[in-house]
DNA sequence: GCAAAAGTGTTGTCCTTACACCCATGC
DNA sequence: GCATGGGTGTAAGGACAACACTTTTGC
């Protein structure tokens, strides 16, 4: 029920002072921790999954966590999250993108803590996990239970942005080996987006994009007919970058 | 280049001992002040405006700033972007939206400040600003300059983000007066998406959409044939939620 | 009666959907 | 040779883009 300006201040021309010291002003404000949580998308097994360690507070034991970490005094928050990233499964060079902020001044048990959620996607076989400490963890995100904080939460609020924004980017990609049949492709999509669709016309859809390249491989060891494999071409596509109308609401 | 755990701990069975006392490590944490920033759009003469006023900070002076406060400490961070609304303009029952959370360590000259940035729209008519200090005025978002902090790159992001989210949502009827003609709708894509748009293509894609209530009533002293007058039917709206998929980029 | 903007339909193109049969491989 | 999934084309319907003339009002 306040506003915010004037401590240490010295009156001035028209209404208000102006503020000469902004650190004395920073100062009085109250203060919390900031930390990032990781919320790492990966597909195996043609089940969408999520990087998950246990907590290693008591009053959460046995519940499973986010990969997260306090934000360091002069570092950014991206920076932040791809620490996290990187201390946690030795990866670097992965997409990651900044969904929402959570700061609900109990989802903490230790005192107010905001989070700033990340979401991140890649692919479980070409990026071996480099540290397994407590027990990092594939899980799979239509079994989720026991979380603890309020990490559910943050995990369902960016499986909807995933959603989302895999139809609009080719984030997918991502999720993938670098050679991938259109059956992964298509079992990816519908494994994220919770539907089933028509092969013929999912394959035309892509073709008519025009941004896998046919690398004149096939899959091996099949029981069946071998499919043949792409490359998505990132390139072609950073070019072609969508230029994006049409009210559809 | 540390990873998170262990302060106050005890020995436990398997690897790492879990931690007992969640005070004592969020106490251990570095702490920011945060802050909540509102990026208030409206429409007006044909404009997108946004809501600002003049910064209290000497190192700013003549600089304009968002709307923003620090958030308090019991309070959600939802909360405390309604509040800042509240307080500044007056205004209750507002769309207010998470866009973006902004944490350079110096984008504050007083020390580091993390800010979550909000959207809301509103009608500049109807929602008379009730209180006006530090010149709280509209600016056209196209002739920003000369803005406090990093909240030029705070709008930039919520203005784009805007232009995403009124294709989707048919937010922009936040920004209209209760009664509205066509032109006044199609006024207002037209300055928020910087296109131009076929009129009769236009009225086809929201009469069929079949969300405006045609009240009966048309324009008043206007130097020509008077339009129509609609309101939005937001309640059908919300039944018809959309049921959305198509890959599209 | 003139200026200014409202109102109105049709057509072609493209995109989306639905749908069924043959093919290559491993066993 | 059979089971499994890979690969392919077409037709109908719906959405979108382009486009010009008549109507109503104030002055």
């Amino acid at each position: 029920m306040d506003k915010s300006p004037s401590p240490g201040v010295l009156d001035m021309p028209q209404e208000a002072p102006l503020i000469q010291d902004p650190k004395s002003l920073v100062d009085s404000y109250p203060v919390v921790p900031i930390t990032v949580d990781c919320v790492i998308f990966g597909f195996d097994e043609n089940e969408l999954k999520v990087l998950l360690i246990r907590s290693d507070l008591e009053v959460f034991e046995g519940k499973w966590s986010l990969l997260g970490d306090v934000v360091h005094d002069t570092e950014e928050l991206d920076e932040a999250a791809y620490r996290v990233l990187r201390q946690r499964t030795g990866m670097e060079d992965v997409f990651l993108e900044q969904v929402k902020t959570f700061g609900s001044p109990n989802r903490h048990p230790g005192g107010r803590v905001v989070t700033v959620a990340y979401c991140s996607l890649l692919n479980v076989l070409h990026h071996q996990l480099k540290i397994l400490d407590n027990e990092l963890h594939w899980h799979a995100v239509n079994q989720l239970c026991d979380m603890a904080f309020d990490h559910k939460d943050i995990i369902d609020e960016c499986y909807s942005w995933l959603q989302k924004r895999i139809q609009e980017h080719p984030l997918a990609f991502n999720l993938l080996p670098e050679k991938f049949s259109l059956r992964q492709l298509q079992n990816l999509y519908e494994a994220i987006l919770g539907v089933s669709l028509d092969r013929r016309n999912f394959r035309k859809k892509f073709f008519s994009m025009d941004f896998l390249i046919d690398i004149e491989e096939y899959e091996e060891d099949v029981p069946h007919r071998p499919g043949k494999l792409y490359k998505f071409n990132f390139e072609k596509y950073e070019q072609n970058k969508r230029k994006w109308f049409g009210i559809d609401f």
